[in-house]
DNA sequence: AATTGGTTCTGAACCGTTACGGTCCTTTCA
DNA sequence: TGAAAGGACCGTAACGGTTCAGAACCAATT
């Protein structure tokens, strides 16, 4: 019977069109995927899990690109790709366990998060995205740490040594509010623990006092968090002669806020951003480009090759330094370069 | 064994106890999901299948609010979604019968789509969206004829009567230029043949000879394809007031046709989309909204909700006709007018 | 002491497929 | 003509859970 629909060269045309007639009359809806994979011990799919409710997956740029890239892998290897819900609200990682998949990729995840711990039980391959390396499993990510050293040594080499930081969560906890040193050194999600401890040593360097940067954390990812997180910036801090955002989508809003208080940009203030997504390219917005559709096809392709017992590979791709034009030399710049080196 | 871990009310905390320490001392990785499936007859997924390539759900604007809607309906019900590799080129229906899902959710595939057939063969309930009304399944989508009817009557309005029109693919052969009125009748895509049909109907009725309308289409679903869709037009007639585009995307590929052409949208020339996606939006585009978020999650309300045998449900959701500025009267206007109704 | 009722635990059947090995029949070659 | 070889076909055993019936056990009631 199974050879009928999937190995026709096992049987003679004859019995196969009898086979199949007979199936049909009977209502035989065909070979059950479910058991199929049982036996085959293939799923056919791998699993996405994203920290965040499903559907920020379509509504953030740089997840968008993230997506497009590993559904290019999962189509050249004819895989389905599956995603997996996993509520940051709840802790129910049953459907972690739930998820019939050959494999799972983990994007952005907190290093505590639940789910991750359930994915890294199952006993199928995995790759983590923008996590630190766990040693056990394959990992594929960037230099967040180096790349916004390199941003913030061109912010420095403007002038700059008054800033203000706008990030994204650092926990899975809410904390919309200033970030104190000792959060930023646990913060749960690598890449921005790494962003962040980028500019605190390219800025201690300068000889600036990093305990005194005005950090702000925001827990949701939208323009309308880079706005107030810059407000709250720009409140504590007016003379602040730059605001780095630890990504693009934060850095729009911040500009955002920039306008709304007449602030030219980068005549009155210095802003930037982090990831390279389009809106901010045709903004012109000083930047890291990260190529985030090759980090989503490297996931799948790692994933898609774990056939050989290869030891856990670590990729790392490379980023580019974008300045545009939302950044420039502070105001008093010139005055402050008498202190400079 | 499965009650230790499905149905702890069942047996002794002690029992449960032991059972579950044994199981991690023999390396147990917990019950297998695709077991689990196979017996329960749920496989806790939904399925969706795009004619494109995988990757175009994430790079269309539309597609991706459809996504994202349809993921916030999956996410309620705590369902994965697999998307399903339905690669248009070769016929291969094989990732369809593979995959192991609780039902389909149809997008914008052509009418006589393989896939579709295999989908429709598999005994699962199936939401159809952007499609003729099949009789047999669920479906969703909106009025497409009548929407596009009223943007024409708001063109008509404004005295347009020397109009071109620029369509997205209208089957699966590739045919990028003029369309016959013999291919526009066979159109294989429901939504653009009835765009199409909306627009020969309210042009007609204003006295204008729709089978002398340059029609242009193009397969691919990009501002590139726009803006060469538009040339094409105003190659064939330099005279046309109006551009009309099935799509929002081609649209605004043929505003910058327009503006490399040295048109002033619209006072040399109107050009209209369709859909209402952010970029048209921005760019002021006159254009028919559609609730695209909204229709997803419809789709998999519809389809979550299938378990009454409701006999096969047809909702069609609201649209709004969006008056931008980048329609306007036509240059020769007045004058036409003396001729109008 | 026997019946009853309730709980905890065990065992077997089943879900639908594919892999595998065995039977049977036909063909080929010495 | 007989043996060997090969192809077509068929039956059966997993795959790994869930479910359900019933056994075993204990306590309380008649």
């Amino acid at each position: 019977m199974s050879n009928a629909y999937n190995r026709p060269d096992q049987l003679s045309p004859e019995l196969r069109r009898r086979v199949l007639d007979t199936a049909r009359r009977l209502g035989y809806p065909g070979p059950d995927p479910v058991a199929r994979s049982l036996r085959t011990r293939k799923a056919g799919a791998v699993g996405l899990l994203l920290t965040e409710n499903l559907s920020y997956a379509f509504r953030d740029p740089a997840a968008i690109g993230f997506l497009e890239g590993l559904a290019l892998a999962c189509e050249d290897a004819g895989t389905g790709l599956l995603l997996v819900p996993a509520n940051p609200e709840r802790e129910d990682v049953a459907s972690v366990h739930r998820a019939g998949v050959d494999g799972f990729v983990v994007y952005s995840v907190p290093d505590d998060d639940p789910h991750l711990a359930a994915v890294l039980e199952r006993p199928v391959p995995t790759v983590v995205c923008d996590q630190p390396d766990l040693g056990t499993v394959d990992r594929v990510g960037i230099d967040d740490r180096g790349a916004m050293y390199e941003l913030a040594k061109h912010l420095i080499g403007l002038g700059h040594r008054r800033i203000g930081v706008v990030c994204m969560r650092l926990a899975r906890d809410r904390n919309d509010g200033f970030v104190t040193p000792d959060r930023q050194h646990a913060a749960h999600f690598h890449v921005q623990r790494n962003r962040l401890s980028g500019l605190a040593e390219a800025f201690s360097e300068a000889g600036v006092d990093w305990s005194q940067v005005p950090v702000v954390e925001r827990f949701d990812h939208n323009m309308a968090s880079g706005a107030s997180g810059a407000a709250q910036v720009l409140d504590r801090d007016p003379q602040v002669t730059a605001l780095i955002c630890t990504s693009d989508v934060l850095a729009l809003g911040a500009m955002t806020e920039a306008a709304r208080r007449g602030l030219r940009v980068p005549h009155d203030i210095t802003v930037t951003g982090f990831d390279g997504i389009r809106a901010g390219e045709e903004a012109g917005l000083t930047t890291v480009r990260q190529p985030v559709l090759e980090k989503g096809r490297a996931a799948g392709k790692l994933l898609l090759d774990a056939n050989e017992r290869s030891r856990p590979r670590s990729v790392n791709l490379a980023t580019e330094l974008i300045i545009g034009k939302t950044s420039g030399a502070p105001r008093g710049g010139a005055e402050e370069r008498w202190f400079g080196p």
